[in-house]
DNA sequence: CTCTGTGAAGTCATTCACAGCG
DNA sequence: CGCTGTGAATGACTTCACAGAG
């Protein structure tokens, strides 16, 4: 453990271990060695040794690593091991579509509440979890209230960077943001946004371009066993 | 123009240039300077020289860029200029709340098709372009009646791999996944992944170290004036 | 004088390669 | 032995800094 600055690279990966570790766990096996869990997400197992390298020594050599105890610790670094409550802001069809969504429950997040600004939805209940709609000017109270710490933006790009204003306002520090524009956090405020747009107009451009299979640099393809297409970009989600 | 490999952050950011230049230009916005456009998104101004470097000379010294001029370039480059037909395979909330998406048609995409293994919602129409529900076993036969080239995934983790196999089986090059899994495409088929899952556990992260405001180190705040937290971590989108 | 285009420098991330533990 | 943990080497991306066009 050496207390350096940690890439959200680094974060992002460790996800995918901590999702690959719970399978395995699953299937009954003890432990994996970095070469071994590498393979499944086709990348460099030195890899894998430095990015558990940042928060600890959890290997043992010539074995591997614990499965279940890595798990534990990923769980742990990653800060799942306490719920966090989510309001979900726009109660659109991505919104709604956002509260009925599983894999919250999975990774230890639940939707708590969902906010507009139609009079129409406020008050009513929507999807199975029949979670209320709150008219979003009362944010704050309701953040304070239900004890929400992780919001989600699903409204128009046009109104996103108020109703991030809005909840940061509120005291919220981390902020999930699908409105396809770029908006401005305070200092200390986390932001992630997940734009369809670029992600879509990304895929564009690979098709306007048949030419280039892989985009990345073909020579790098050196010796070692042809890789699949180099797995999901960098794991940026 | 000196064709050579370019990184997907480029592209990622092309994205983003062309937002901007699409509302510079509905502002009646006639020129913009490099600077002026790093200035919306804080990004250093020579990022995005270097980035339109790529693909030719577009700008005029003393003057800055034509905005009309160089959005047509951008949106023939991300080949934004023909219309790709899209593909949703998975009609559960995801799937039909991203064939409402209106941010589909302003980036000239157009959903066609929808597809489940559901015998509930397959020949039904679905939101409000009423897009049909076609048998998954079918995609082969749709994709080609329908000149289908995007397929964009939404079924739960376990069904993805086997129904990115058939997407690429009927020989559509772009996959855009949701599934929170990691996939395999074949060479030549470009896959990109939206992971919630990943989204979420990062801020979960960051949550759990109220410290680390930034994540990214605190000392490059430099003489420069204190941006605002790094827009939006990298534009990975 | 302003602003582009671009080599050169700097920063950050990944991969190599190996000492050394179990 | 096999496999971790980690400096050192490589590679990728960003920023600096400036020559030169308009």
């Amino acid at each position: 453990m050496k207390s350096e600055k940690i890439s959200e690279l680094t974060t992002n990966r460790l996800s995918v271990y901590l999702r690959c570790l719970n399978t395995l766990a699953a299937a009954g096996i003890k432990t994996i060695s970095s070469r071994a869990l590498a393979e499944q997400f086709n990348l460099n197992s030195a890899q894998i040794r430095k990015d558990l390298g940042y928060f600890g020594e959890f290997g043992l050599r010539g074995v591997g690593y614990f499965v279940e105890e890595l798990r534990q610790h990923i769980t742990k670094i990653l800060g799942l091991d306490t719920t966090h409550r989510v309001g979900i802001i726009g109660a659109g069809n991505l919104g709604t579509a956002l509260a009925n969504y599983n894999g919250f429950r999975e990774s230890n997040f639940e939707v708590v509440a969902l906010f507009d600004n139609d009079k129409e939805k406020i008050g009513r209940r929507v999807g199975r979890a029949g979670i209320m709609v709150y008219d979003v000017r009362k944010v704050e109270r309701v953040v304070r209230e239900k004890g929400i710490d992780v919001a989600v933006i699903a409204v128009p790009a046009r109104a996103a960077q108020k109703v991030l204003n809005q909840v940061t306002a509120a005291g919220i520090k981390a902020v999930l943001n699908f409105a396809p524009a770029t908006l401005r956090a305070r200092h200390g405020v986390k932001l992630k946004t997940v734009d369809l747009t670029i992600s879509l107009e990304s895929l564009s451009y690979f098709l306007a371009r048949p030419q280039n299979a892989s985009i990345t640099n073909p020579r790098s393809r050196s010796k070692r066993a042809v890789r699949a297409s180099r797995v999901d970009e960098r794991l940026n989600g």
